[in-house]
Parts: C-alpha cells; sequence; structure tokens
DNA sequence: CTAGGGCCTATAGTCAGCTCTAGGTCAAGC
DNA sequence: GCTTGACCTAGAGCTGACTATAGGCCCTAG
C-alpha cells in the first residue's frame, strides 16, 4: 500500500475555479490497475452512481481520472471488501455528491458498517475456531497412527467447549 | 447456543446394525428452526449433496432428520458463514462420506478454508480501521461547531497512518 | 367433510455483482 | 494504408445461493 487512501468531504472542482493544480490524469485501464477493480467493474460502479461525480472525459471521449477519484474509488473498494453492497455505497456517494451539512447521515451510515463489520468478524473468529477443533482433531488421528484412529464409524466427538 | 456442534467422522448406521438407539428424529420444520436455515434451504442442501447421507424418510415420505443430520447440518452454517462455496462442503461431505482412510484429504480442504478465514478477518480489520477513521473525522467535524468544519470544499485530509 | 397445517416434488424466478459480447472510434506505429 | 491497442456504448449473460410457485398428499381438528 504505497499511496495513503484518503477522501472525505467533496469532490474538488466544486470549489473555486479549480486553479491549474497539475493533477494527475488517469486512464481507465491505470485506475484498474490501481484499484484491482477491473475496467468493467469501473465502468459499472460509475453507471450506478458510486462515483460522486462522474468521471471528467478527454476530448476523445475516454475517462480522465483525477487523483480523487481515484480515492474515492479506493475507498469504495474497502467498503466492498467489507461487505457493503453497492445500494449502500450509492447512498454514501450521494451524502459526499450533496456536500456539507449532512454529516450526521454520513455518521450513521458509518456507524451501521461498523457495526456490521464488526458483527462479521465476531461470527469469522467463532467460525475460525470450530474449523481450528477439527484440524487439531485429525491432527491427532493422525499423530496417533493409522491404526488407532477413532475405529468405530461412529465417532461424533469432536465439539469445542463452547462457541 | 445452548447445543454443542459436533461431528467429525461417518454417520452412525453405516456401523453394526444401528442398535436401538433412543435418537430424536426431527422434522424439516423442527431442523429449520434450530439451524437458522429455511425449509427450502435444507432441501436444497440435500439436493446439492451436502448432507454426507440422504436424510432419511418416514412412512409418510417426509424427512427424519438424526441429531447427527442436526450437527452436520450446524457444520455446514458455520463454514457458509465464514464462506466457503457450496462445492467445498460438498467436496467436504464427499470425503466423509467416503469414509475413514482420507483423513489427510479432509485436513488439507479444512486448512485452507482456515487460511482463507483468517486472511477475511485480517481484511475485514484494516478496513474496520478506515471506517473507524473517517467516523472519528466527522465527529471531530461535529465537535468543532457547524461554523468550524472543513470550510472549503476542498477537504481530503481523512487518511489513516498505514494502513 | 372440509379446512388447515406441514410436508412432498419439480421447476421457475430472483438478486447482487459483476463479466462478456458486439460493434464502433481514435491515435500511434510499421 | 493497415493493424494494433486502448478506449467507447448498450445490452445480454453468468454465477452462487437461495427463494418462490404450482400442484399434490396426508393427517388432525372442528
Amino acid at each position: 500500500m504505497p499511496e495513503a487512501a484518503a477522501v472525505s468531504g467533496t469532490p474538488p472542482g466544486a470549489g473555486p475555479g479549480t486553479p491549474a493544480e497539475q493533477e494527475l490524469r488517469l486512464s481507465i485501464g491505470q485506475v484498474a490497475g490501481r484499484t484491482g477493480l477491473s475496467i468493467h467493474a469501473l465502468r459499472f460502479y460509475e453507471r450506478e452512481g458510486l462515483l460522486v461525480t462522474p468521471v471528467h472525459r478527454g476530448t476523445d471521449g475516454h475517462r480522465v481520472y483525477t487523483e480523487w477519484d481515484l480515492e474515492w474509488l479506493e475507498v469504495c473498494v474497502r467498503l466492498r471488501a467489507s461487505g457493503m453492497p453497492l445500494t449502500a455505497i450509492r447512498r454514501y456517494a450521494d451524502l459526499v455528491r450533496q456536500g456539507t451539512g449532512n454529516e450526521e447521515d454520513r455518521l450513521t451510515l458509518l456507524r451501521q458498517h461498523q457495526q456490521h463489520v464488526t458483527a462479521q468478524i465476531a461470527a469469522l473468529t467463532e467460525c475460525l475456531d470450530l474449523i481450528t477443533f477439527k484440524i487439531r482433531f485429525y491432527e491427532e488421528c493422525r499423530a496417533q497412527g493409522p491404526a488407532q484412529g477413532p475405529a468405530d464409524p461412529l465417532l461424533t466427538p469432536a465439539v469445542p467447549p463452547q462457541s
């Protein structure tokens, strides 16, 4: 992770005049490379309104992504990776698009997702316990040699203490 | 979680004669209630070969689940909840169905999934960091009063230290 | 005797989230 | 001048995991 993923307020350009910031201008292919999203997915995300503003176009009609777009997309990727559905990301994008004043709504949305992710981690940790328990069980079977394994087909003792 | 989820070897009944164990016999509706799976999903899982053995039927053709079936299903639920695809669960069920002798294969399968889950937890934890960072950012915005918020639309400083 | 509930089969439909195809534009290089 | 490669749009198709529907059986209660 070389670059820092940022973005929190409103996209620039809405500001006074967009001074000639020597921004980097990325093609869709480059953004795909950096975000890990496919070119298809990038176009799809834009169509779905996940992008706060539609991406600027060059004279040839090709998409030109700014640093800000990239950072926003990186946030999207994280949110998706943590299971936020596209509809929720779109709602978040909508709020950002509307500009300042709805920080409470953004907080609510983020807090909900925070809870969701926390719950996911807890659930996964429980599952991991079960899996680890079973792995240990089979390792012990093996350690005791092929003859010593639970001879009777009926072997159902493999219960974690209390999950 | 009142009951312990178990199951590790081969289903009983393959053993000598199935002595008259006073097993509990559950209807599909009861199993749905206990596992959290829908009745539809239970039939679906069976069709898909996730169940080691097809469920026994009563005289009326209705499914009769044993304790063992229930426990196996609870394991399935955990595996699913941790993102194991149905195809992998089926492979696991296949191994169990084949009986003892393939413990190494089972171990491999479980270890792979263990890694997968561990990676998932790590990824989620990273995402959680970002979300928590953003939440703090908005909380600070709010704490500083509506006038003090980042006045300029261009506010893109919200970066976690190094994720 | 009929209404309801719980179950059965088989098959169709749904949903999210992409992914792919067809058909086309444009600029650079051989 | 032709090919190659990166991009464009619109729209169809796919995958995984269910979920719902249609049509039917059987038992029990009113």
